[in-house]
DNA sequence: ATTAAATTTTAGGCAAATCTAAAAAAATTA
DNA sequence: TAATTTTTTTAGATTTGCCTAAAATTTAAT
């Protein structure tokens, strides 16, 4: 498979897991920031090969074929999020696009033997459940920190926007994954929240509490 | 640069240490299993880029700015074998094709902290040396065990052959970088070394032994 | 010094992945 | 429902990297 075809059959996946339904042409080609023209050429190849169902005009789906290619890169991209945060000492907001190249290496035993070394981590650095070699992905129930009430408390597993904006906003006020946070209060006029964070009273807007997923504990 | 550039370059970079003198468009194509007349087009837009000294019919050299760009190259290839072997566990036979992969993921910074990350190494599993953030290499000297003489003590510093089966041989007779080798004879009829070799003695043929570097202690 | 052989380059083509512009189909709206 | 708008596909070009076959150049041999 080329690089081209992966990265196609990648967000095709991510477009499934966000809607559901089959994802169509102009999807895609939003998220991939390509001309329409060029999805659809590249469709008929991925269709070729059966790796997605495509029926002109009908949008497409990936076949269980697909899907578990699509998971392997998936699995690689988020492993090697892992290496670069856990063992580089990189920072969460900057792995995204070396992690973008290294998702193309080929060697399963390499990919394997990655995931021993980094201890087998079921979520990347954003949060993200990492499929097993089987493709088997484990999902841990999170919830929006914005959908809590009063006196609920959360555990911080994850990011919706992974932006390097919000993701060093985040570092800023020393939020991260595994952070405990209780809900003080919620001010009704514009759904700003009181937390304790480390034990430290803040206030945070409601803009950033609806891109936190939360592990209510 | 694209992935077809970094291995001209890289190409040409490994001639050019071999042979001193400007590279030939055959040895080129021989080299990378690839037709002449695509040798060819690439050097001219190598050279158009300023990354070759290229003359019709001339042979080819790198410039100053191809030199470090191979060496980078060399460099990225050199730190993922040695992560491989170290950290990953791979055996130094497996690892060359992956490390080939590997060495065109671009982030100056991934590479950096992955130097750091190993501690800084001055040569890769096979005994190369793995040129600094500069491109600067460490030279140490070598020899080819098959040029020493009797009663001449020698370290494995490094193999000429990189080929899995060679590799698998040494790994056999339990030879490793590092091993300390005594020569004990030498026989002139087929120029056979016997040596010692952890404390054991064994016989090696000279093909064996011009394939071994050793530094002389 | 010619001729023969080897090397290298040019010319023309092909496949992958992209694009623009135009045509076709589907969805929306009046 | 008919007209309009949006979406999607087709048709035809372009670029990169490769190929084959033929021409040009250099090297080697007689």
């Amino acid at each position: 498979m080329t690089f081209s075809e992966e990265n196609y059959l990648k967000t095709i996946y991510h477009l499934t897991t966000i809607s559901e339904s089959g994802v169509s042409t102009n999807a895609i080609a939003e998220m991939m920031e390509t001309k329409a023209s060029s999805v659809t050429d590249m469709l008929k190849k991925l269709a070729e090969k059966d790796l997605v169902n495509y029926k002109k005009y009908q949008g497409v789906s990936l076949t269980e074929k697909g899907k578990l290619n699509a998971k392997m890169i998936v699995r690689k991209h988020r492993l090697w999020e892992v290496f670069l945060v856990d063992k580089l000492d990189f920072s969460w907001d900057e792995v995204h696009d070396i992690a973008e190249q290294l998702e193309h290496i080929k060697s399963e035993k390499l990919i394997n033997k990655l995931d021993d070394f980094l201890g087998n981590p079921t979520e990347d650095p954003h949060g993200d459940p990492i499929p097993d070699a089987n493709g088997q992905i484990i999902n841990t129930e999170k919830h929006l920190l914005s959908e809590l009430s009063e006196n609920q408390n959360g555990i911080c597993v994850g990011v919706k926007d992974t932006s390097p904006e919000f993701l060093k906003y985040l570092d800023k006020q020393e939020i991260s994954l595994g952070s405990k946070i209780e809900i003080m209060g919620k001010e009704s006029f514009d759904l700003s929240l009181k937390i304790k964070l480390n034990g430290r009273e803040l206030t945070i807007s409601n803009k950033i509490a609806s891109n936190l997923f939360v592990k209510v504990v």
